[in-house]
DNA sequence: CGAGTGACCATAATACCAATTGGTCACTTA
DNA sequence: TAAGTGACCAATTGGTATTATGGTCACTCG
């Protein structure tokens, strides 16, 4: 199990360097193809032909690759939730599309990418900044929903806006954490449609 | 890992037996304090001064007297959050109440019978009938207080009923889910309150 | 016949030791 | 001095020999 002090600087040494590109490079290709545990710093290494110190001259730790690489993913994801919501141009198909993309881009990631679906799952575990980050960024884009969609007049003004983020984030969450995600597969496929549904209906006016 | 085949027939033998009743209450006393899995068939044996095998007579497998257990450990969990219900008179205000129940009484399951816990998450995690007939009453119990505030008009009438119990009870679920729950520990002060608003948000007529 | 069991089996858990692994540091070399 | 490393350590992990466990069955005995 890993350390998972709060504030930790992840990376060290210069900032933007060719060697820490390759070590990314390398850590993506092996950690997603033969998964977080069963790669070795050393394979690393070997990799980009350098030696195990230097990687770490470049890095805090093993687990701070790894958070680069799960960051890197949840990024990805998080644009292309962004790219599904930008579809709409209304509020309420905005939020519609987000909880979709969500779980379509959440499970996607865990079936066709399982290895790296399990650093997603050691990041959500044991809290990593990586998956912190990565929730925030979720609050605030439905934040940003509610928002435009109460200046729109699409839904309610009374309830206070960081209680409804909160909420609504809750009936989200677990299609978001890859772990809990595992536990809900029975769910995915309506589950998507009649939350945010639900959801809807508690933010019509 | 357990098997887990769907109809399998849990007990046997005489269904009303004295040496049952023993067999269920050494299994209570030594699950509870020493956890299912350090528990072995034997130990129960001793406990109730028989031999190993004819244990075996009235119960299928040890996963079988672990879903007795565990089947009644939920069906307290419901009594008491029917009893929470009944102590309000009017639906919205009964929902409230099933979701604080709920999370509450799970919540202090946790947290003081730590070792029950344990086999209610692995009967959660590897389905067994005890936690799938739980989760099937608690929808029911839903489905009551909606067909309840339909007819008083407390609230809306034209989503699918059906629809709307799945909807909120995968909003409850990860209060439910012993798993679930224990990521989900950071939200269970405020959890219950906002989500239980949302969901009244959503079902006004 | 029926309550109850000892002996038995396949598999799972454990205990144990050797090999790896994450991580550091003094050191080389260009 | 700065890029880069071999050698080293404490802690995990992997492999394995052994034990314990879930489960069955032919059998006893009253």
């Amino acid at each position: 199990m890993m350390k998972n002090s709060t504030p930790a600087a992840l990376v060290r040494g210069p900032a933007d360097h060719e060697v820490r590109n390759q070590i990314v490079l390398a850590a993506t290709e092996h950690f997603s193809r033969y998964g977080y545990e069963k790669t070795t710093v050393s394979d690393l290494a070997k990799a980009i032909g350098f030696s195990k110190a230097y990687i770490y001259k470049f890095f805090e730790s093993k687990q701070a690759i790894g958070e680069m690489i799960c960051a890197n993913c949840l990024g990805k994801i998080e644009t292309d939730v962004k790219a599904a919501i930008d579809q709409a141009d209304r509020p309420p198909e905005k939020l519609r599309r987000m909880f979709k993309a969500v779980l379509e881009l959440s499970l996607q990631l865990f079936s066709q990418d399982r290895k790296l679906y399990e650093i997603a799952t050691s990041a959500a575990t044991e809290r990593w900044q990586s998956t912190l980050a990565y929730e925030e960024r979720i609050r605030v884009m439905l934040r940003s929903i509610l928002e435009e969609g109460r200046q729109s007049g699409d839904f309610e003004r009374k309830t206070p806006l960081d209680e409804t983020v909160m909420a609504i984030y809750l009936v989200l969450r677990p299609f978001l954490h890859p772990l809990i995600l595992q536990h809900s597969l029975d769910y995915t496929e309506d589950a998507p449609a009649q939350l945010s549904s639900l959801v809807l209906r508690s933010l019509s006016p």
